[in-house]
DNA sequence: AATCTGTTGTCCCA
DNA sequence: TGGGACAACAGATT
């Protein structure tokens, strides 16, 4: 896989990177460097691991066990640790095998240490007097606060600390300091600072051949790539196992399928692809790579461009693949901008709303449960898959939230966060708001139908059949809506509503009522007070919703008016 | 103050 | 399969 990747002028990072305070080289006795991989599990496209290579005698390619993301939990409620999926965990690992190997490619190899990143960082670098730490810079709160111990502990030391911008296509922070210090909070407005990326103009072909040795490792303890068993998981069944793997190979492999077709790619709208394809999915499934840095976002980006300067039309952003990636850098800005992105409370994006918690009901929808087959056997697909399509995040995030059950999206969030093997922080939130109707779209009358959206793409139901099984021999007239078959027909189907597969956990019908009523009430709450509704004005609104509660569909006959 | 825009709704009708 | 009604929001632009 060394193949000679077209690449662009490495004066981009130049300008975006973050120096370190003046460093004293005097102060470095060594002159090797350590890069530390944390995302960017790449070769290609990769300035830190340049930057390492460069003048150096010897490089570490370190990557750090983390226990916060990778300590078994017992307790989750799936395989994993408490914060990641073993889907996840185990595409991470593969994505790790293979950065390994091709390192081994260049001489070198990768060092996998355990422990907190902090800790174990500042030990290698004082065990191994390097001269440069180099690592892909990070806007995620977690690295944000981690990588300024790292950054002040090698500052101190005389360290040079490289952290270039390479895992999005701008500088979140320079397109906030454009508009004035707070981020844009459109699409078009970021379009219009984001501008046309600078580099993109220069291509430049990079060939990395080898990598200067690894230096000794004195006493850090240092092994190989565990595998899941080694970290203390018990393997899952192969049922339970994501058709995706891990790894920049096959990255870079899936992205050549993608491209071959020009005219899929020059024609590419988001909107218009079929969220219930799953044979061959309507989307590149190129988002676990770009989250874990097995693909260059640039490089991505260079190759769509490409195809777009040898056809005669192409569709444009937000809709295009282009447009993918631009979004990807929209949430990851706006991300980077807003505190307290990830909550509702003291987020200042964030309409506050009276959501319910309601353990059952979030259950229900998490465990696939909620007797909506479009919506279960999404929530099948995303246990299983750890990826579903777009559209079919949408409908159960909307059905979870301002749709249906009316539960938190914080709620929703941690189960995508956790299951999904692209999840990534920024644009996981940014879409929890999106769709919850909390930030960005506010049009909560607009609500997918659990049972008509899915029909219009799939009448047969081929998808509910093949994550649903139990529902496999439902005739069509009722796969979407099973509790109104005749009883004759489910036993037919071997299939009884209520015993073998759940009736509905609500009615749609009220159900939406009861949602966009309590959105309007929240959303003249939020405008009366302005951005300033306190946990107490949220509490009286929840009274004031449950006292003025039409008994004909309040939430408890909401969910005893069931059919059948 | 009025108007336009917003990645991806549903239902009904022709 | 495509258009309009529905009911209607916030934020950006004028």
């Amino acid at each position: 896989m060394r193949v000679s990747l077209c690449l662009s002028s490495p004066n981009r990072f130049l300008q975006f990177c973050h120096r370190p305070n003046s460093p004293n080289p005097s102060m470095a006795s060594g002159s090797g460097s350590l890069m530390w991989f944390r995302k960017g599990l790449r070769i290609h496209d990769n300035p830190a691991l340049q930057q390492a290579a460069k003048e150096s005698t010897c490089v570490y390619p370190v990557f750090v066990i983390d226990p916060y993301f990778m300590e078994p939990d017992p307790n989750a409620f799936s395989p994993g640790s408490s914060r990641a999926g073993l889907n996840r965990i185990r595409f991470l690992l593969e994505s790790l095998v293979d950065l390994d190997s091709s390192l081994r490619q260049l001489g070198s190899r990768l060092l996998v240490l355990k422990g907190d990143p902090g800790e174990v960082i500042i030990r290698c670098l004082k065990e191994w007097e390097v001269k440069r730490l180099c690592f892909e810079y990070d806007t995620d709160p977690y690295y944000q606060a981690l990588d300024i111990k790292v950054k002040n502990y090698a500052s101190a030391a005389g360290i040079e600390v490289f952290s270039p911008v390479s895992h999005t296509l701008f500088d979140s922070a320079d397109i906030i300091q454009k508009n004035g210090g707070r981020p844009p909070l459109s699409y078009q407005s970021f379009l219009k600072l984001a501008g046309q990326p600078s580099w993109a103009s220069s291509p430049l072909s990079t060939t990395l051949s080898w990598l200067p040795p690894v230096g000794d490792v004195g006493t850090c303890e240092i092994s190989n790539v565990p595998t899941v068993k080694e970290l203390g998981y018990e393997e899952i069944g192969q049922d339970e196992l994501t058709p995706f793997k891990g790894g920049e190979s096959e990255a870079l492999k899936r992205l050549r399928e993608s491209i071959r077709d020009k005219e899929w790619v020059a024609n590419f709208e988001k909107p218009k692809g079929d969220p219930s394809a799953f044979l061959k999915p309507a989307t590149t499934v190129l988002s676990p790579y770009l989250k874990f840095g097995c693909l260059s976002s640039r490089y991505f980006y260079q190759c769509l461009t490409d195809v777009y300067k040898n056809v005669k039309r192409h569709t444009s952003p937000p809709v295009s693949l282009v447009g993918q990636l631009l979004w990807r850098d929209f949430f990851y800005t706006v991300g980077f901008g807003t505190p307290n992105f990830d909550h509702m409370k003291g987020n200042r994006i964030c309409k506050q709303i009276p959501w319910n918690d309601d353990d059952e009901l979030l259950a229900a929808w998490r465990e696939a449960r909620t007797g909506y087959p479009w919506i279960d056997a999404i929530m099948v697909q995303l246990r299983k898959w750890g990826w579903m399509h777009h559209l079919a995040r949408h409908c159960v995030a909307c059905f979870l939230t301002r749709g249906d059950l009316f539960v938190h999206w914080e709620k929703g969030r941690d189960v995508f966060e956790r299951l999904l093997i692209d999840s990534d922080w920024a644009i996981n939130n940014g879409n929890w708001l999106w769709l919850s109707c909390s930030s960005f779209f506010y049009q909560y009358n607009r609500i997918y139908s659990p049972i008509t959206f899915g029909k219009k793409y799939d009448p047969n139901g081929n998808y509910i059949r093949h994550f649903l099984p139990i529902l496999k021999d439902m005739p069509k007239e009722y796969i979407y809506e099973p509790w109104t078959a005749p009883p004759s027909i489910q036993a037919k189907a071997k299939c009884i509503i209520g015993k073998d597969y759940p009736k509905p956990v609500v009615c749609h019908d009220s159900a939406i009522k009861e949602c966009k009523r309590k959105l309007a009430e929240a959303y003249a709450l939020n405008k009366r007070l302005d951005g300033s509704v306190t946990e107490e004005d949220l509490k009286k609104l929840r009274r004031k919703l449950e006292e003025d509660e039409n008994p004909e569909s309040n939430t408890s006959r909401t969910r005893q008016k069931l059919i059948g």
